[in-house]
Formats: C-alpha cells, structure tokens, sequence
DNA sequence: ATAGGGTTAG
C-alpha cells in the first residue's frame, strides 16, 4: 500500500501537504504523512544533508589541498614540463572551485608550460570568473592579454566573465563598453547571462538608475528576460531594503509579464528582505503566497525563516520551524545552527546559546569558525570573557580552521574589556596560525588603544593601516 | 548568472 517514490501522484500530493505557517506555529498537530514515505522522500537527495556539507566533506578538503600543493610547489622551479596532464588539471579545478587565486594561478602558469598545452577558452572564461569573484581586476586584465597573445579569439563565455570582473570591480562603464564591443563581433552577441550578470553588479554597486537602461538595451536587442534577471534585481531592491520597489516595482513586473515563473530564490529573496526589516506579517504572507503559486520550501527558505522569527524574538515560532523541519525530514545545516546561536548570542542569552552549540555537536554539525565568532561575541558581549581560552584551547584540540575573522572578533572582545596585554598576544596568535591581520584586525585595535588613553600605540597602527590599504591598493 | 551564517569604525 505504501505509494512509491517515483509515484509522482504521491510526490505531488506530500508536497501540497505542507501547511501555512499558522499551522506550524501550531505546534503538535499531527501531518498525515506515514514515516515511511517520508523517509523514502527525505532520501532524495536535496533533503538530508545539505548539499555544501556533502560536497565539502573534510577528507575532500585535504585530499584538495594536497593536491593544489603538491602541483603548486611543483610551478615555483622552472623544470616540470612533463606532468600528467590530469594532476594538473585537476589541480586547477580544485583551486578554481575554492577561489584561491593566487595558487590557481600559479599552477596556470604550470599549466601554460606543459608540452602537451592547449589554450582553452574555457579555462580562461573560469579564471576571469574567478578573478573578478574575489576582486582582481587587474590580474584579470593581464589574462584577458595573455589570452589574446596566445592567438586565441574570445569566446561569448570569455567576454562574458571579463564583464563580470570589471562590474563586480565597481568599473560599470568599463563593463559597459566590453558590452559594446560584443555587439560588434557576430559570436558574442551578449545575452541574457551577460545581462544578468551586469544587472546584478549594479544592484550590488546599489546602482539601480542603471536598470532601466540596460532593460531596455535587452529588449531592443531582442533579447528576453529569465526568472535569474528578475530574481537578482527583486534581491539587490530587497537587500537595500528598498521593499516598496521590490514588490510594486521588480515582483509586480515579473507576474503580470508572466513569460518567466518565480522560482524558491524569487520566494527566499523576498521573505529575507521582510523578515531582515522584521516585518513578520508580510513574510509570512508571502511564504503562503508563493505555496500557493505551487512554490516548495527548502532548506534556504527555512533558514531565512528561523533567522527572521529570531531577530524578532518569536522563539516559539523559530522552535517550530526547526519541529516543522524535523518532521519533514529536512536537515537543518550548520548554517541554521549557527543563526540561532547568533541570535541567542547577541541579545546575551547564553544559555539558550549553550544549549543549541550543544545540540549541533551532538546531531553531528561541526562548529566552524563562523559558529565560534557568535560565541567570542557573545561572551564578551555579556561579561563572560573567561570563557574564552578554554574555547581556545577546545578548538586547539579539534581539526576546525579558524580564520582572520575569527581572531577580530577575539581581538574585540579583549580590546572591549581593556585587556590590551591579551589583546596583543591574540595578535600573536593569530599569526601564528597564519591568519594575516587585515585592515579591520588594525582599526579593532585602534580602537582599543584609544580607549585606554594610549595614544602612540594607536598612532604606530594608524601608520602601519594605512601602509596596508596602499598594499592592497596596488595588488587589488 | 540569482537566495541563507561570523569581524572594526563611522
């Protein structure tokens, strides 16, 4: 009797089971739905273990890592012109994947000396989009050169990610005028992607008077808009909660055009916006609302929604989506942990904050340095600061990575206390563990120093800032 | 190509 799960009848059927928010804030209502087939439902894929988590498994990182080093050392001497072109390839992906530009780089330039080099590209078009992730427009610039001096002709694929390191840079018009020169070549007419793609660099630049123009450029063009075009613009109105034209102005437009569907980003960029304002109501409806349009939740709308109810402080409705979660056999993930361990943390709540880091350890999340960051605040937000080392010492203990971040916050909280000797060895240790101090570890402890009256070691740090922003400058 | 987690100051 039991429907199977490729019954697609069934499928469709536990989907529209989902109730309103109202019912899950209802509490112990009984769903109607066997756990048997839920289970068998929950075993798909997407459901039990969040995707992130599965894909960056901790033996994946290592075996990841070890490879980039071992094919980076591998690029410094001049002589290794014979690799296995997998190694290197690989090698390259992997550093691609995780964003570490200068290592995939190096092994680039490995690459670019093989006998068996081929220019590809593709490999270029995922370097550029790479580079203009993490902001290096110039190296960008340079690729973009070798790219052309290796005789290669750019691809719509090529111009398109130059389009996006230049925008993301914050060089719209040099973006711009990369569009420009496209139109003029017959095989890389721009398209929606590289619309899209400038569309949302002008939402990020908070640049929304460029819209309208660019809108109209597609649609001269001829070129149609998708549900990504829509969704980037409702989140850039919705994150600087510009709500009004979010949904009278970018929504709107979208259903009545009604030649592209909303989707779950549309829905999670919405709810975020209202619930990020605290306006509870209006993210509920929505959430009813886009069920309706036939629209399922996932994990990413539960997480926003946990978020919300807790910067609200409706605890009982955050406990509920985590119950409504659970029966439904969606796995919460180390990201909706430690948002309500940021949210019992800042309004100083430690146990409720203890309970919960408990609870993730035992349902088998790993903290990470993000999870201790919301801990260190918290303790130094409500005067329990001596928990600190032996938090220190526990994850000393452990294999999670603590990054720069992480130790600003330790910095803070001991500058906060006016415990500048410890403040210093925090430093120290920072380095230690090779977290490179950045321009906010520096204005932290300005801070500090000003506050205790110690005028010249503020200045000292003041001098060594400002070298670090002209560094950065020039590399950036 | 778009959505969800942590850090300073102003």
């Amino acid at each position: 009797m039991e429907p199977s799960c490729l019954d697609s009848r069934h499928l469709r059927l536990s989907f529209s089971a989902a109730p309103t928010l109202e019912a899950m804030g209802g509490g112990d209502r009984k769903r109607g739905l066997s756990v048997n087939s839920a289970k068998k439902r929950g075993c798909s894929k997407d459901t039990l273990l969040s995707l992130s988590d599965q894909k960056r498994s901790l033996s994946k990182i290592l075996r990841e890592e070890a490879a980039i080093l071992n094919v980076e050392r591998k690029s410094g001497s001049g002589k290794h012109r014979n690799l296995w072109p997998k190694a290197v390839l690989e090698a390259l992906d992997d550093a691609i994947s995780n964003n570490q530009w200068e290592s995939a780089l190096k092994i680039f330039g490995l690459l670019r000396r093989q006998r068996w080099y081929e220019p590809k590209s593709q490999t270029y078009a995922r370097l550029l989009t790479m580079l203009g992730k993490v902001r290096q427009i110039e190296h960008a610039r340079s690729l973009f050169q070798i790219m052309l001096s290796e005789g290669l002709k750019p691809t719509l694929d090529v111009y398109t990610s130059l389009v996006g390191a230049y925008g993301y840079g914050g060089f719209l018009d040099r973006a711009l005028s990369i569009i420009d020169e496209m139109k003029t070549i017959s095989d890389c007419k721009p398209d929606a992607y590289t619309y899209t793609i400038l569309i949302n660099c002008c939402c990020k630049l908070r640049q929304f008077d460029q819209i309208p123009e660019l809108l109209a450029d597609m649609s001269y063009l001829g070129i149609e808009c998708t549900t990504v075009t829509y969704n980037a613009i409702i989140d850039g109105y919705g994150k600087q909660e510009c709500l009004e034209e979010m949904e009278n102005k970018s929504l709107s437009s979208m259903l009545e055009a009604g030649s592209c569907l909303p989707d779950v980003v549309t829905m999670n960029s919405i709810i975020d916006a209202y619930g990020n304002n605290e306006r509870i109501i209006e993210m509920e409806k929505w959430y009813d609302e886009f069920q309706h349009m036939g629209i399922d939740p996932d994990v990413t709308t539960f997480n926003i929604l946990v978020k919300s109810y807790g910067k609200a402080a409706m605890y009982e409705k955050m406990d509920s989506v985590m119950k409504f979660m659970k029966e439904r056999f969606f796995s919460p993930s180390t990201i909706t942990f430690n948002l309500i361990i940021e949210c019992f943390g800042r309004v100083k709540n430690i146990e409720k904050m203890e309970y919960y880091f408990r609870l993730m350890k035992v349902q088998g999340f790993k903290p990470n340095s993000i999870t201790y960051c919301s801990l260190v605040n918290a303790y130094s937000r409500a005067g329990f600061l001596e928990k600190v080392p032996a938090m220190i010492r526990q994850i000393d203990n452990s294999d999670v990575v603590l990054d720069t971040a992480f130790f600003n916050c330790v910095i803070n909280a001991y500058g906060q206390a006016g415990d500048i000797n410890i403040m210093e060895e925090m430093l120290l240790l920072m380095k230690e563990k090779k977290c490179n101090p950045d321009s906010i570890t520096f204005s932290t402890m300005i801070q500090a120093y000003r506050r205790m009256g110690m005028d010249e070691a503020a200045r000292e740090l003041e001098i060594m800032l400002n070298d670090h922003k002209t560094k950065i400058l020039k590399t950036g």
